[in-house]
DNA sequence: ACTAATTAGTGAATATTTTCACAATTCAAA
DNA sequence: TTTGAATTGTGAAAATATTCACTAATTAGT
């Protein structure tokens, strides 16, 4: 019945498990399904059920004794302990095909990130239309970050622009970056920098694509949630 | 002097951390430095030179005593390690904008990434063209798959349909999943799963944020590597 | 009511990862 | 050649993260 709720400093990796349980509870909220124990959180997750308690210790969430967790509640103490529902601002540098399909995507918008400003410093993109937004320049930057209390900014910018575009965002006030260039970011200690680098997530599957045959790995393969059950 | 190379088992942070030094070794060969130094290199990536030695101690890149690392060496050994030299055939399921985008990143293909086939279960998006690339229907996947000996799949498809994309690439043989859909993936332990969920990320973002912000983060900040020299 | 079964929460034990600290080595310069 | 500064590689120590294992609580069934 603890569950302070409000403890200090989570490590990232709570974060993202944290992500995780959000998105499979939602799953099963929409499935109808009314409990969800740790163990059968974890063994979706690929976690233990240990792992899965101390994570949602963090979160205000209880847990019933003989039931485990609403999914109802799961969820929302999640949404809100992750800032969904306050909502964010966030604006998109870089109009390239990554960057114009971070501002046209659904699914971030419906997780409490608005995207209200598209930039890119190549002229001849500036007045493009993406979904309802217009390609601006950089030159209007620092002001629309002050003016609409933009938080987020998003890089996807090439990689040799990426520094400079984070200086700039972060002299403008930005409040966090998610980096989806190729280089890491260096940026002060209030902005944190979160990486969606593709192409490194790309290498690092390589790596483990290959080390797994070097292993001549098999596998007892039953088939993920979808072919296991007939779900709603 | 030992630095065996080929070990066992890295873990996964280490990986994402080699790919962090490729890149940045990759600037400083454009920018013509010969060598660098595990401090040099811990430094601009915030990571203590320890760290970075042991690290690079899984790679086969010999250090030299008093100058560091050279620079053209760490990067291939780093490319050679990653399997960048030998590399992938790759397709992508989903041909949205974040499929398309993916599809037409050039930075994959200088990485080792043929992305060499986009399908859509939409009858009405099977024809587009995606760059030279034509998108081809659901029922063509699994010869595909085999025929043209691909090895990694792509999943950016809606988190509905995510879990069968994956079931079905996996049955037909594929060797590793980039998944960019927003929920779990589960496959067997000898076709590893890389998350590049940007949804969860920005969630994460939000997150670090929200406890920035309460902890009233300031800081001495000096501009990263763009403002603070003149480079090369 | 009582019993059996289940499951959250958590202190203690493990396991893993990171950092420290130092010997060995190399280079540059006097 | 000698000295001094720099830097790798690595055992040992410290810090973190995960898992175990047990208690207390709750429910369902009889």
């Amino acid at each position: 019945m603890t569950t302070s709720g409000k403890d200090n400093s989570i490590p990232g990796a709570v974060v993202s498990r944290l992500t995780k349980y959000l998105t499979h509870a939602q799953v099963l909220r929409g499935e109808g399904v009314q409990w969800v124990s740790s163990s059968e959180l974890g063994e979706e997750l690929g976690l233990t059920s240990a792992t899965v308690r101390k994570d949602l210790a963090h979160v205000s969430v209880g847990g019933i004794t003989n039931r485990g967790y609403e999914v109802t509640v799961l969820c929302d103490a999640l949404l809100s302990f992750l800032g969904v529902d306050v909502g964010w601002n966030a604006i998109v540098v870089g109009a390239g095909n990554l960057g114009k399909a971070l501002a046209l995507h659904g699914e971030l918008f419906r997780h409490g990130f608005a995207i209200c400003g598209v930039f890119d410093s190549d002229g001849r993109k500036v007045g493009m239309r993406v979904g309802g937004l217009t390609v601006r320049p950089m030159s209007e930057l620092a002001a629309t970050i002050h003016d609409e209390r933009v938080d987020i900014g998003v890089i996807a910018v090439p990689a040799a622009a990426a520094q400079s575009v984070a200086d700039l965002l972060i002299i403008s006030g930005i409040r966090g970056l998610l980096n989806l260039s190729l280089i890491h970011i260096v940026a002060p200690s209030n902005v944190p920098v979160v990486d969606g680098r593709l192409v490194a997530r790309m290498l690092e599957l390589g790596h483990a694509v290959r080390t797994s045959a070097a292993r001549g790995d098999t596998s007892d393969y039953r088939l993920g949630r979808v072919g296991r059950s007939e779900d709603a």
